[in-house]
DNA sequence: AGAAACGGAA
């Protein structure tokens, strides 16, 4: 009686998954379950509703199942993607001495390809051998794709080469397989095999050599093949545009990418997320702001990744102004932004001189309840350096080690970079020291720490480390090398690797080169010399490399190439008083107050005032800003009877104030700037008054350190007891014990 | 079979 309604139950098509259950408990307790008929009901009823401990369970209690039962049951779950249970139920084949044939052994294989499974997959691989499908060409197929997917591609091209008919979808394998790793010679080397042997290439094998070329970054080539993918007659889908656009930006080519933003219109691919995106990003790479807020403008206004593309083309473009309007309109309307969105705006803020809005983002957004992640604090740190903010840089490396970024060389660069502009070198090198694969910008990154410090020795050391490492030098690894060697007046190792740089290691000399050896001989007094490698560059010297030449020619009092460089600096940079105080410096150490009062008369009719001097520093959490002659600061007056303090003591001591007739002079409007100090000794000063003694003073200015303020500087750093970091435009001073560690060099 | 938006160094 039972029998009869057990088999009405399961039999019924409207059975449910309890009902089923509750038979299967029935069958258990009457002692049924040699009945394969209810068993084998039961087993496609769990498989198809994916139970898997009851599947399985089955499976192993049938005391002789057939291939028929577990193809089936795999099936089911193959439909589902549940690869996990594929590759459990198949692996139990063998202990019911059971061989799959051509239909199941590429359902496997494909689960081991999904789950990038490389083991088991060569456990299937090695059942394919045992049961005779070694040259079934689907089964074929499914293992170069498994092996394509475990990025074993070695393995994928043996077994392609073995396979006796190959059709256009392997083919498109092997090719995207190739391209994706940016082996794209290899990629174009069966390209064109593939076509000998009479298979045409599709859509999709165009696609794959496109992306190729594009993450490559072999950008020429990317937009040359789309342009003959169109000459054939193909009409390139979403995806291709997808991968071809990146590289128009990169190339900024404006027509081509108008071209192919008409194209979009004609196809309707207008509603294909990306390659709208892409449109947003290739305009914004290309420099075309209207263009692509055209795009923004007709997209849909709820799509936050729309959002997140716009924001950063507005900011490369340099309207961070406007980015920051167009997040708060779209914050204030309710949209979601997600972290892409935040760390957008706090890397367009780090990159643009506006270092405190990027640590306000950065607490906006986790009060927002986003939270950071490994891409937020790398485009955080570099604020922290910038201002030398060392109180917030320690914390948001916590803040990093607590979210377990540890071994990110990404974090771990940008760390190095912050903690030497803080002045921390020891701590930039622990930084380094403990990055388990450190990068081309790792080792860039603590040699132009080293460089800042004026270490020569160490960044020597490292740029052969680096060699040594495998890594390729670059132009930012000689622009370390070489200033390193200017300002300690190497003259030697600096020709040395200057000249190796095209010679030994393939690295064109670039502007930022030239300055550093223009630096270099300049400063040691080599100024003709300095000045022909100017007249041997084979492109228009720029204003760093005449200024370079200009302030030596100030301090060797070399009045003829001094005029030189002053006059080509008047043409490039016409509006740069620095330029025509150095120049008139000049003619002042030459007693020819003519020049002189023709200089100032020049600056006076252009209205033109010295570039104001501000400094920074961090006082506990706060980052405070000043500016020569500002009055506002709530601490002024403390400061300034903290500096007359200091004078007197200073000149007890044997100070003496290197007052410059001509600053003086030609700066009249600035009496309150005299008054109060520049503003480097003003921080000082805060720092003092504000940090218990015998703490570290850090400050960082805008302009170059003044001899006047070097020399007092140096003095308060033994009569206070204090180390003092001075970071200027140039390098750091780090002054201990009345002296500094540039050695009066700079 | 194929795709993209945010990141580090001078």
């Amino acid at each position: 009686m039972f029998h009869s309604i057990i088999s009405q139950c399961l039999n019924s098509p409207t059975v449910t998954l309890s009902q089923a259950r509750q038979a299967h408990a029935t069958i258990l307790k009457l002692n049924l379950f040699s009945d394969t008929h209810f068993t084998k009901r039961l087993l496609s009823l769990y498989s198809n509703n994916l139970c898997f401990p009851e599947t399985n369970h089955i499976l192993h209690s049938l005391p002789q199942p057939t291939l028929f039962t577990f193809s089936s049951v795999i099936h089911s779950f193959a439909r589902s993607n549940l690869y996990h249970h594929v590759l459990q139920i198949f692996s139990h084949l063998g202990s019911r001495d059971l061989v799959p044939d051509g239909y199941l052994l590429p359902s496997a294989i494909k689960a081991c390809a999904s789950l990038q499974a490389l083991k088991p997959g060569r456990q299937v691989h090695g059942f394919v051998l045992v049961s005779g499908y070694g040259l079934d060409s689907v089964v074929m197929s499914s293992l170069i794709h498994m092996y394509l997917k475990c990025d074993q591609i070695g393995d994928a091209h043996k077994l392609f080469d073995r396979m006796p008919d190959r059709d256009v979808v392997v083919w498109s394998a092997m090719i995207a397989g190739y391209s994706r790793r940016g082996l794209v010679d290899k990629a174009k080397e069966l390209f064109s095999e593939m076509r000998d042997e009479g298979v045409e290439p599709n859509l999709v094998s165009w696609n794959g050599m496109v992306a190729g070329f594009n993450s490559n970054g072999s950008y020429v080539e990317a937009a040359m093949l789309f342009r003959m993918m169109l000459s054939e007659g193909f009409l390139p889908e979403g995806v291709t545009l997808s991968c071809v656009l990146p590289a128009i930006g990169q190339l900024e080519d404006t027509v081509m990418g108008a071209q192919v933003h008409g194209y979009v219109i004609k196809q309707g691919l207008k509603t294909d997320k990306f390659v709208v995106n892409s449109l947003l990003d290739m305009y914004g790479k290309c420099g075309c702001a209207l263009e692509m807020s055209q795009v923004f403008d007709e997209a849909d206004q709820t799509e936050v990744c729309f959002l997140n593309a716009f924001l950063t083309g507005l900011s490369r473009n340099g309207l961070v102004d406007t980015a920051v309007q167009v997040f708060e309109q779209f914050k204030d309307e309710g949209m979601e932004l997600n972290v892409v969105t935040w760390t957008s705006m706090i890397a367009s803020c780090s990159q643009n001189g506006k270092d405190l809005e990027a640590l306000e983002f950065f607490r906006e957004m986790q009060a927002d309840g986003v939270e950071p992640n490994a891409v937020t604090i790398p485009s955080l740190i570099p604020s922290c350096g910038n201002i030398s903010a060392l109180t917030h840089g320690k914390e948001i490396h916590c803040f990093s080690l607590r979210k377990g970024f540890f071994d990110d060389v990404y974090v771990g660069s940008a760390l190095i970079d912050m903690y030497a502009k803080c002045g921390r070198i020891q701590l930039s090198r622990r930084c380094f020291d403990i990055i388990s694969a450190p990068n081309l910008v790792s080792w860039n990154a603590i040699m132009s720490g080293y460089a800042m410090h004026g270490r020569a020795k160490e960044t020597i050391e490292l740029f052969h480390m680096t060699l040594q490492s495998g890594e390729k030098p670059d132009r930012i690894t000689f622009t370390c090398v070489l200033s390193a060697c200017a300002q300690n007046g190497l003259i030697e190792e600096g020709w040395h690797y200057f000249n190796s740089m095209s010679k030994e290691h393939g690295v064109e000399a670039k502007m930022e080169h030239y300055a550093c050896m223009v630096t270099l001989l300049s400063r040691v007094g080599k100024l003709e010399e300095a000045y022909s490698i100017i007249k041997e560059m084979s492109f228009e010297p720029d204003a760093c490399i005449w200024g370079a030449l200009l302030s030596s020619c100030r301090v060797h009092h070399n009045l003829s190439l001094g005029e030189v460089a002053a006059e080509k600096l008047f043409l490039l940079e016409p509006n740069n008083p620095g330029n025509y105080i150095l120049l008139s410096n000049i003619y002042a150490s030459k007693s020819m107050w003519d020049d002189v009062n023709r200089i100032r008369d020049v600056m006076k009719s252009k209205g033109m005032r010295k570039n104001p001097g501000y400094s920074w520093i961090e006082v506990g959490r706060k980052v405070h800003m000043l500016l020569a002659g500002d009055k506002s600061h709530p601490q002024l007056k403390e400061i300034l009877e903290k500096l007359d303090e200091l004078n007197m003591k200073m000149k007890k001591s044997g100070y003496l104030p290197k007052t410059s007739f001509v600053l003086q002079d030609v700066e009249e409007q600035d009496k309150e700037e005299i008054l109060c100090g520049h503003s480097e000794k003003l921080a000082v000063a805060l720092g003092l008054l504000n940090t218990g003694p015998g703490q570290p003073i850090q400050v960082i200015k805008n302009l170059r350190i003044c001899d006047d303020c070097h020399a007092a500087i140096k003095f308060i750093s033994s009569l206070e007891e204090r180390e003092i970091f001075v970071r200027d435009t140039n390098r750091f001073h780090h002054f201990k014990d009345g002296v500094c560690s540039c050695g009066d060099y700079w």
